[in-house]
DNA sequence: GTGAAAGCGCTAACAT
DNA sequence: ATGTTAGCGCTTTCAC
């Protein structure tokens, strides 16, 4: 077992204080008179004997643990792992890690997870927050902690967030299958009060309105058993014939409405339009393949890095930004009739 | 900004030492002979205030950090971020967290990994390995430091592990595509060293030749342009017509197979029976439904975490375990002439 | 230009 | 039964 050096060892072997070595390690030799040639010593020995400081030391010493705690609902879940791997893409060149949780979009879970990030001294933070935690979020940034929210919106707060126009996206899905022929479209979404749910619920119920039709909602608890959302999709297009279009408020409610439909034997596009609200992999695949409006992934990572890395610099204080980017339309084959369009 | 609390506040307030605060703190209060009334004074004082003690001064005096390092491929692959939830959630209980990190399969990538997460003194390691990383781990073993690898196999190297039956996942996967009348199956595959896919390929083989057909192998370079891999699997159909089955490797080459597939007109199932590594909650929804031979998921993460956990804690010099285990197929429609079956 | 030393918050051996 | 104290490895002020 190779003894772990300290910066101790390094400098007894160099005949240096710690100092030094110290300076070398942060840059700061030059500023501090340390000659280039003990700099270029000590660079040469630390390399080679691959000497790396002790995070934790640093860490305890600086109060920064050059850490950021990312917290969403469940990191499993397509989009949020793209977006973990995004952002530990950039993070990293700028020397951080990430440490992850998963909130199930649950007050307390997500309470008892910033306590946890807290302790271990997570310089800031990345939320795709569940309702209910503000006072929880207000709380670290009046501690100075650098937040910032994504996906998900907390009215009443004043903190750095980067969303997506959910009420436009929602609103041109629906328009689009409007324009498309279809007359009687139903949305399904969640039964739970995220935020951005409620956004795209908006968007849709606008569109209906103002093109003089009546919304219809179907809400389908989160995560209870498969089947059963499968069974109250499939029940509610037995029970209402004269739908001809569904708006899935998410992938994962495709997921089971697409079985409810072929479970009813209706022609996609055809028979019955479809739209999704985010995009997957496998969409293009099927058959009519399937419109989806996804969101700019990309551009979500890039504008939370920047604000964090801003909060993670900042000299002076700094107003909290709110950014909210377009979502984009992929225009597949689920919401075009045949008569209109070739398949795929 | 409220300010942070530390055990000596803790201590002032109470009137009594830090030393008294640290044990009950750690539940060696009773064994060092600390009253219950002290006890509950502490934990209760504890409790109102809401002091919890900073990990990074506890990690530099114990040397422990309690979190683990997981090294994967790519976070964002749902094979991946599914297991990374798993371990979420069952280490959480046991106090750990997890700071991830994206190999890209990469092995200089996986070193500065590693070293990047000794600096932060993660306490294990769980990791789904790239080629060429035996050295490094086996430093790390040697060091004392737990490791578990997964999902890859290192050979040359004992180490614990947790693998699943690559050759024989695949072995029944061609065994079933012959069983069902196909008689030409090609192998879309990776052109890499990944291990696991040497075995899956073995697998192949072994099959085919024991009923006395002739391997096809095509291999398709990871993540080059995805019009590349499609074009490629596209060609390779074209100039073999007598191709009636295709085996993807993985869950990504199906992704494009698909779509090359689509683009050559062939009927699935009918024309050319379709089975794939690795499942997808998609699969069961395409027409026709797509067989795939799946990865006991669950059963991998507590094969993992309890071998992690029997490091953590372990007193005496234990042996490394390596766990293999079966992959399991799901039969659906793409993989069954409709001759012989109903279509769904 | 370089070094000594204090101290970040915690644990645990040793004293009392 | 409770308190004192010496570090863990590092940064940084201040003294030389």
């Amino acid at each position: 077992m190779k003894k772990k050096l300290s910066i101790k060892d390094i400098a007894e072997q160099l005949n240096v204080s710690k100092t030094t070595v110290s300076f070398v390690l942060n840059g700061k030799a030059s500023e501090n008179g340390v000659s280039q040639a003990m700099q270029r010593k000590v660079l040469s020995y630390i390399e080679k004997v691959g000497y790396r400081p002790n995070k934790m030391a640093q860490g305890l010493r600086t109060g920064k643990s050059k850490t950021i705690g990312m917290m969403v609902e469940d990191i499993s879940d397509t989009f949020f792992s793209t977006i973990a791997r995004k952002f530990e893409e950039i993070l990293t060149t700028k020397g951080y890690k990430i440490i992850y949780g998963s909130t199930e979009n649950n007050t307390d879970v997500t309470k008892e997870l910033i306590r946890v990030f807290r302790n271990h001294q997570v310089d800031g933070y990345i939320i795709a927050p569940p309702p209910g935690i503000e006072e929880d979020i207000k709380a670290l940034i009046e501690d100075g902690v650098p937040v910032i929210i994504f996906d998900r919106p907390l009215t009443e707060l004043d903190v750095d967030s980067v969303l997506v126009d959910n009420y436009r996206g929602a609103y041109k899905a629906t328009q689009h299958l409007l324009a498309n022929g279809y007359k009687n479209i139903v949305m399904v979404t969640l039964l739970s009060e995220q935020t951005q749910m409620r956004e795209r619920e908006r968007g849709y119920r606008q569109c209906v309105e103002e093109a003089g039709g009546k919304p219809a909602i179907l809400k389908i608890r989160y995560h209870e058993k498969k089947e059963k959302a499968i069974a109250d999709i499939e029940q509610y297009l037995k029970n209402n014939r004269k739908t001809d279009a569904v708006f899935f408020a998410t992938n994962y409610l495709a997921e089971n409405g697409l079985e409810a439909i072929a479970n009813c034997k209706l022609a996609i596009a055809d028979r019955i339009g479809v739209v999704v609200f985010d995009d997957s992999n496998w969409f293009r695949l099927f058959k009519p393949s399937i419109t989806a409006i996804s969101q700019p992934i990309e551009a979500i990572c890039t504008e939370v890095t920047n604000l964090l890395m801003e909060r993670l610099e900042q000299k002076k204080e700094i107003a909290p930004k709110a950014i909210v980017l377009p979502t984009n339309m992929i225009i597949r084959n689920s919401s075009v009739p045949v008569k209109k369009a070739g398949r795929t």
